[in-house]
RNA sequence: GCGGAAUUAGCUCAGCUGGAUAGAGCGUCGGUCUACGAAACCGAAGGUCGCAGGUUCGACUCCUGCAUUCCGCGCCA
């Protein structure tokens, strides 16, 4: 609807350009909004007040010469000049219901795109190291990373999930010689306990495990444990497994999926941490300073150079994570978006200085990212911090065993990335209208309802019959449900391209909203027959929506509750 | 000290590239079921958009300064 009155729009304008009134078109498209006063119409346009000065009309004179080269058209019933030069529009009420039909015709594919064009984007997310059961942090950006690669496939990307982790490095060695030192019956109080060692309950079923000699199954790797607690390499590689099965189980349990894990291990392995300082010295960004080799990141807009070698000959972390993105690049990734806690903040400058000074083409903004920020739990009006398992924080699990995973991914998402979160478990555990996961597949189950009871009273395709009478929908109830439900393809599009999921979350509760209005006002069923079927055409175009909407953020939409 | 994020109703948060009288949910108060699912609906009260300047037809939105909170600031990852 909004596309339609702008190609209405840009032809008047191109009247105007021919007849002189205005010297050239805007190099910006006219910006069209949905007020919220009713009185101020369907849709408004603020071009004349915009284009004014340039053109040397008063807004209002100009936004009726506008209105007057508006082609003819059947979508537009009453255009008003309001307030300092707004042109406000009436759009006619079968454009409104018209969406019904089109939403009935293309079923889940309503609200999908082909913006992206099959163009190939990778979403890393997670990426949490092998040391420990991931913590509602982890949640949030499994949530977040999951619902945009959701969004950019249905705009038409090509959408490949990525989980990255460090199998090698310091933190898991500490994680072997917890896991050893409890193999070998020690806890933190022993003078022989590991600086720095995990203290969590995992750590002693790990071992337990280990001297079990049991066998563990991760996502991308699988392994027996050797039993011996002397071999610290092998604790160390079944450690490892054991983490990633852990996290593995708790992804499935969010319905997350993975395409890929990548492995620090492997940059070192076929020699890409060497290529990568190798081609960083040849272009000449580089310099020996203190026995160390640095980065001269400041050429990039870094406030200070960083070391790349240390000067004990090992490399800093940020080097493998450039051979990383190289990596990606080289992959053919034409866009990858790496989502991560905002504490990762101060590796961007880092890692795309470093791209950017290996001189192979990579745009400056390469990669994007999308940072969260903090997530507190409350419960019970108090901040929960300890976890049984983990001990020192909060798990995605214990999220999931106390709410389940659609309340879970729904408060995780509702939020805007960059606002702080508070998670309340109460709020998220209520089964009534307090909580908006239950509100929205409320909503859902009862339009499942209403076409259950329509398919033994009116038959099975009453619903499509209606599609011939959607003229008798015509109350405010009604038509501002249809309106809505016409908003979900921009909501879908403006979400996916501003990496912003929690549009569509709001935009649900808000249908959910819509529908029940609209529920509560009218009858379904019980009135005169046409009625009935246009009002059945609505109700299952809404379960469509819903179930479409749900479906992007991995929420399950219930047909009976 | 430097960098990033944030500051909007009692609480949790929206507010689209600057638009019309700043919105929602919860909470509070008052109504609605012999009626297709009341897990719902309708109505009311509630805000100096942290503070002070600036930019312009117009600022919650952009700019400057200040205050407060969170996160970073290592030859850790």
């Amino acid at each position: 609807m909004k596309s339609e009155l702008a190609a209405l729009i840009h032809a008047a304008l191109e009247q105007l350009v021919a007849k002189g009134t205005l010297a050239e078109l805007p190099d910006t498209p006219p910006q069209i909004d949905r007020p919220r006063e009713a009185s101020h119409g369907d849709l408004s346009c603020n071009i004349a007040m915009v284009l004014a000065k340039r053109a040397g009309v008063a807004p209002r004179a100009l936004a009726q010469q506008v209105i007057d080269a508006l082609p003819t058209n059947t979508v537009i019933r009453q255009s008003d000049i309001a307030g300092p030069g707004f042109i406000n529009f009436f759009i006619e009420q079968h454009h409104h219901t018209e969406v019904v039909r089109t939403i009935l015709e293309t079923g889940r594919l309503f609200g999908h795109s082909d913006s992206g064009g099959g163009r190939r984007v990778q979403v890393e997310f997670v990426s949490a190291n092998p040391t420990g059961p991931l913590h509602v942090g982890h949640g949030r950006g499994a949530a977040i990373g999951d619902c945009l690669g959701r969004l950019l496939e249905a705009t038409g990307w090509s959408v490949q999930r990525e989980f990255y982790y460090n199998d090698a490095g310091q933190q898991i060695n500490n994680l072997a010689l917890s896991v050893q030192a409890r193999a070998q019956g020690k806890g933190p109080d022993h003078s022989d306990w590991p600086a720095d060692g995990y203290q969590g309950h995992y750590i002693e079923d790990v071992a337990k495990a280990y001297l079990s000699s049991e066998t563990v199954q991760a996502a991308d790797r699988e392994i027996t444990a050797a039993g011996d607690p002397a071999d610290l390499e092998a604790i160390r590689d079944f450690a490892v497994a054991s983490l990633r099965r852990e996290q593995d189980q708790d992804l499935r349990a969010f319905q997350v999926v993975f395409d890929k894990y990548f492995l620090e291990s492997s940059l070192y392995d076929d020699g890409a941490v060497k290529d990568t300082v190798t081609a960083l010295q040849a272009a000449g960004h580089t310099y020996e300073d203190q026995d160390a080799l640095w980065l001269r990141t400041t050429e990039f807009g870094d406030d200070k150079d960083r070391v790349m070698r240390k000067s004990d000959g090992g490399y800093t972390y940020f080097v493998p994570d450039v051979a990383y993105h190289h990596n990606k690049w080289q992959r053919g990734f034409e866009r990858v978006i790496n989502e991560q806690g905002a504490d990762h903040h101060s590796t961007i400058t880092r890692v795309r200085a470093g791209l950017q000074g290996l001189d192979v083409g990579i745009p400056e903004g390469w990669p994007e990212y999308v940072l969260h920020q903090m997530v507190t739990v409350m419960r019970d009006g108090a901040e929960v911090k300890l976890s049984k398992r983990a001990g020192s924080y909060v798990t995605l699990r214990d999220l999931i065993d106390w709410v389940g995973c659609d309340a879970t991914r729904y408060f995780l998402v509702a939020r805007a990335p960059s606002s702080q979160l508070t998670f309340d478990v109460d709020l998220a555990l209520a089964k009534s209208n307090e909580n908006p996961v239950y509100y929205i597949q409320y909503a859902h189950a009862r339009c499942a309802s209403v076409l259950r009871k329509a398919n033994e009273s009116l038959g099975e395709d009453s619903a499509q019959e209606g599609l011939s009478h959607l003229s008798c929908l015509s109350e405010s109830e009604t038509l501002a449900l249809a309106i809505s439900l016409g908003r979900f393809p921009e909501v879908v599009a403006t979400a996916a391209e501003r990496l912003e999921p929690h549009d569509l979350a709001n935009y649900l509760r808000e249908l959910a909203a819509d529908f029940h209005s609209f529920y509560n006002a009218h009858k379904v069923l019980e009135v005169e027959p046409g009625t009935a079927k246009a009002r059945l055409a609505l109700v299952a175009a809404t379960q469509q929506v819903i179930a479409n909407g749900l479906a992007l953020l991995g929420v399950s939409a219930p047909e009976a509750m």
